[in-house]
DNA sequence: TTAAGTGTTGCTCT
DNA sequence: AAGAGCAACACTTA
């Protein structure tokens, strides 16, 4: 699930349920999921420490621990952060659990394990070192930074979109519907966006991804939250756009496919 | 059985 | 040199 909207919605869970308890125990089920970090190292920093905050960019988000420190949590593809009472039901594919001192506990799954749970000392220097663009809700991201960050070149609306370099937090199902809200087809070059379209990409890219966190990003319900007219639950097979009934198209893009209305989403001219 | 998939990295080719 | 394409990672589902 986890892009920007999902991993907000992951903060609001750690916040609200983990926040200021000491964490008793922590269990490193799977150490591939803390690559060179040994588990003992990392039970050891986080074991009898508090989450005193935590922060949110593009897709990662960091804990911060009382004595100093951040937990980094990033997810991948199937990656989530889910609490739980006792061990009896602890989620599928729990990599991670932080055990509270009074009772209850947080649990950080990943399927496919692409994704990664770390330790350092910095957010900035962390962030910095992960090579993230500007957070892209951040108010300091406006239209002029968005027009900086979207660059001159040849390249896709779709690929500058979802380069976390770039901007950090879009991945492939919310860049098609930044792209579809702003009515652009994926494959449209940045140089050829007249200055009203990098407006409307703007603002389309901040309406889509605050929308989604406000019906419940990375929730089961998600989808049927969405308001008429957002093209999400059409990205499936014989699905139709919302506005004109087309049938949806699809094109691979730097390996990911991408889903438009060929009607509403007209190539370049 | 094969393929595709919400992310990222690293390598190759142009 | 920027940007596209592709395989790899690990695992499930259509």
């Amino acid at each position: 699930m986890p892009e920007l909207p999902d991993v907000e919605l992951y903060k609001h869970r750690l916040d609200e349920t983990a926040l200021h308890r000491t964490i008793a125990v922590v269990t490193v089920s799977d150490a591939r999921i803390l690559r060179d970090l040994p588990a003992a190292k990392f039970a050891e920093a986080v074991e009898g420490r508090r989450f005193e905050g935590s922060l949110r960019h593009g897709k990662h988000l960091l804990a911060k621990l009382d004595k100093g420190g951040w937990v980094t949590l990033h997810f991948g593809m199937t990656g989530d952060l889910v609490p739980c009472g006792e061990k009896s039901d602890e989620p599928p594919y729990t990599r991670v659990r932080f055990d509270f001192a009074d009772g209850g506990a947080l649990a950080y799954t990943n399927r496919r394990m692409l994704g990664h749970v770390g330790l350092t000392d910095d957010a900035e220097t962390f962030l910095r070192g992960e090579g993230l663009g500007p957070d892209a809700l951040d108010p300091a991201f406006d239209r002029a930074a968005f027009a900086q960050a979207l660059g001159s070149g040849r390249r896709s609306l779709k690929s500058a979109l979802m380069d976390q370099a770039a901007m950090a937090g879009v991945g492939n199902i919310f860049a098609d519907e930044i792209l579809f809200q702003a009515r652009l087809h994926p494959e449209t070059k940045v140089a050829q966006l007249t200055d009203k379209q990098t407006e409307t990409l703007f603002r389309q890219t901040k309406a889509v991804l605050e929308t989604a966190i406000a019906c419940g990003a990375g929730s089961e319900q998600f989808q049927g939250q969405l308001p008429q007219g957002f093209i999400i639950p059409q990205r499936k097979k014989d699905g139709r756009c919302p506005r004109c009934g087309t049938a949806i198209g699809t094109l691979k893009a730097g390996g990911r496919t991408a889903y438009f209305c060929p009607n509403c989403q007209k190539p370049k001219a």
